[in-house]
This record gives structure tokens, C-alpha cells and sequence, in this order.
DNA sequence: GTCATCATGTAAGCCGTTACATGATTGC
DNA sequence: GCAATCATGTAACGGCTTACATGATGAC
């Protein structure tokens, strides 16, 4: 989970853990951040798993910086560039940005190809990631949690079958409603995916 | 969250261990039944508490007796209870029916309507179980869930606005029609709650 | 000079899981 | 007699949280 989180957004830009902790807020549903307590332990063992490597600050900004939100946030970002490399390691103490290794790379291609049955949360941060996967494995991605929901589906209809309790009834309800939308929602994905590999072959022919 | 559940199935019905856990594999969503490494240390610290109490097993069939589904199953508590109470004060290793007690109702009331912040499961628990509050109470519970998602829906919009890549504001999109699905489902629970209120009101002019 | 924010980490604990151990009963 | 199911438990471990400790920097 953790890693998966880590590693998808250090694909797309070196961060420090304070950084990536703000990040991993604005990617996951409100405000579930994850603790700084689990953060940085995690970041040292993918480090020792060479998964993830500390790297030197540049003096020149952090390639593209799409001017990420807070503008203090910003400027405290350009400050700490300024006073950059010669702190980090001077003293040690300062901010230690990771960048993401080639090992980390692959790494992250398992964990969003992994078979195993996942999740909802971690279906989530997949699909968040869905971008660094080919058309083909983006396909089977969502078709696996197609099957997944109809299972679900079905398994929900079996006990709405069986007379329950008001409320209980309203919570399957709810539930059997999320699914449908949930599965006309991945056929949509399913649909974009299939003619973006079809006009993938094409030309070739 | 588990003794949430515990104590809401025992509210109904006497039961042992090994059938509380099939109870709770239906109640809870698809197949995520908590397993015996958690359950059974739970019904011990909750007999502790005095929250549960282990009760005699009794010759007469257990009060309603559902027909629970399996025959099997039927047909083995039968037996367990024709072999009966002897076995269970005799060699000591036999089922264990516990029950719940006074104090163990007064903690589901609490856990019922706690004003602590849960999350979606416990919420499901919550209305799982919701028969066993007021009127008035089951309103407090759903306006509170009401507020959470309403918080919840201008977060996202906040996000949405912002920019973003094709796959993750796809899962922004999912997660916005889930949010209005669920608002209109809390507003129905909300509105028939509202006139079984009144309903009980009016006979007392 | 002191308070807020940035920044990194450790320690204790909670809540759950899997794996293991044990044993009775029943069907074949 | 042996496998399957019923039944209860313990031990080890996993992943995450909260609380705590530390320290730099910048704003006022």
C-alpha cells in the first residue's frame, strides 16, 4: 500500500518525506493521509531495498514544479533550494529528497500488476497510477475488478435473497447501488481502454 | 468495530464462537468475516468487562431458532445440544454460548452513538444495527454521516478543480457520483425517519 | 526572542491477520 | 480408522497510529 503510494509519486518527481507526506494527502480521499510514523520508516526500508535513493539537491529547481499548490509552500521550497546542498551535507540535518531507482521502477510495475486480489484502497492508488502501465495492462487491471464486482454482485444478491432487518436492508441497498454505478464506471474505462488499443494497432497495419 | 458487532449479534440471539463468526462473514460485506485469531480473544476480554457472560446451555431449543441457512449446521447444533450441558461443566472442551448482559447493552448503546468521528465501516456497522436505537438517535446518526459527506463532497470538489491527470480524475469522478448516490440515500433514510418521528408524536395530542 | 512551520525520526501501542496447536464428533 | 467439520484457543507478526523527541528557519 505504502509503497505503492511512495514509489508512484517519486515516479513523477523527486520529494522529501515531508513533501510526499502533503502529497500522499492530496492523492488519497480526504484527508486519510498516512502518519509520519509509518512514512519514514518506510522510506529507509525501500532506501535499503535500494528501491528509492537519497539524492543530491540541485541548486536548479526540481524539473518541471507545476507551482504545486500552496505558494508559501513554494517559497519556502525555493528558500531551501537557495540554501541547498552545502546544509544537507554540512550538518545533516536538513531535508533528504528521494528520487526513485530503476529497481523502484520495476518494483512499482509489480505492485501495479500484481494478480492478487487487492483492495479497494489499493484498486484506488492502481488506478491513480494507471498511467504508468501499457493500454493492455491497464485493460486487464480494471478487468480483473470487473470480475471482482460481480462476484460481489452476486454474492450481495444471494443475501438480499434472505429477509433481513430494515436497516440492514437499506445498507444492502446502498451497497447494490454503489456496485452498479461501480461497474458501469469501470465499463466506461474498459470501452476508452479497448479503442485506444485498437487505434494503437491500426497504423501498423 | 468488533465488539461493535459482537455485541449487536448477541443482542439477538445467544450464540458460540464458532457461529457468531458465520454471522458476522454475512453481515459484513463480501467474505471480510473477522478471523477466530481476533474474535475469540475479543468475546474473552469482553466477558472480562462483563460485556458478555458464558450462559448454560440449555436442552430447550435457543428461543427463535431461525433455521439458520446450512442443514448441516442445524443438525450438528441439535446434536451439541441433545449431548448437552453435561459435556460442557464435564470435560470442560465443548462450545461456549455467551450471551449479553446488562452492562454489555449499556456499551452497544454507547458504541451506537458515539459522536467520535468513524469511518465508513463502523457507519455500516452503526446502521447495521440501528433497529436497536431511537428514532431521535437513528437521525443524529444519519445527520452526522450527512455533515461528514457534505464535508467530504466540497473537499473533492476543491481537488477537481485543480488540474489532473486522465486516470486519477476518473477515480475523482467515481468517487463524486458515489458521494450524491449516498447523500440521496442518507436523505431517504432521513426523510422516513423524520415521519416515523412524527407519526409517533401525533397520537399523543 | 518566541511562535509557527518545516523537517526527520523513534517508541509504544492497537487492531487485526496468519499459522499453529488441540480436540471432539460424525459420515463414510 | 480417517477425513471433514465443528470448536476454541495461542503466538508471532504486520501495518498503521499516536505520542514523543529533536532541531532548523522564518515571521513578527
Amino acid at each position: 500500500m505504502i509503497d505503492l503510494a511512495i514509489l508512484g509519486l517519486l515516479t513523477e518527481q523527486e520529494l522529501h518525506g515531508y513533501e510526499l507526506k502533503k502529497r500522499l494527502g492530496e492523492l488519497l480521499t480526504s484527508r486519510a493521509s498516512i502518519s509520519f510514523g509509518s512514512l519514514y520508516p518506510a522510506l529507509n526500508r525501500l532506501e535499503k531495498q535500494g528501491c528509492v535513493k537519497a539524492v543530491e539537491q540541485r541548486t536548479t529547481p526540481p524539473a518541471v514544479a507545476p507551482m504545486s499548490g500552496s505558494l508559501a509552500g513554494e517559497l519556502a521550497a525555493f528558500k531551501a533550494r537557495v540554501r541547498g546542498s552545502g546544509l544537507v551535507k554540512g550538518t545533516g540535518r536538513s531535508r533528504k529528497v528521494y528520487g526513485i531507482t530503476d529497481l523502484g521502477r520495476t518494483r512499482l510495475h509489480e505492485l501495479l500488476t500484481s494478480p492478487d486480489v487487492t483492495d479497494d484502497r489499493e484498486f484506488a492508488l492502481r488506478v491513480a497510477f494507471a498511467r504508468h502501465l501499457s493500454p493492455a495492462e491497464r485493460l486487464e487491471l480494471f478487468e480483473r475488478r470487473r470480475t471482482e464486482l460481480l462476484d460481489r454482485r452476486d454474492d450481495l444478491r444471494r443475501r438480499r435473497e434472505r429477509k433481513t432487518d430494515t436497516y440492514l436492508g437499506a445498507l444492502r441497498e446502498r451497497d447494490a447501488d454503489h456496485l452498479v454505478h461501480d461497474l458501469a464506471w469501470l465499463d466506461r474505462l474498459i470501452k476508452a481502454e479497448r479503442t485506444l488499443l485498437q487505434s494503437q494497432e491500426e497504423p501498423t497495419r
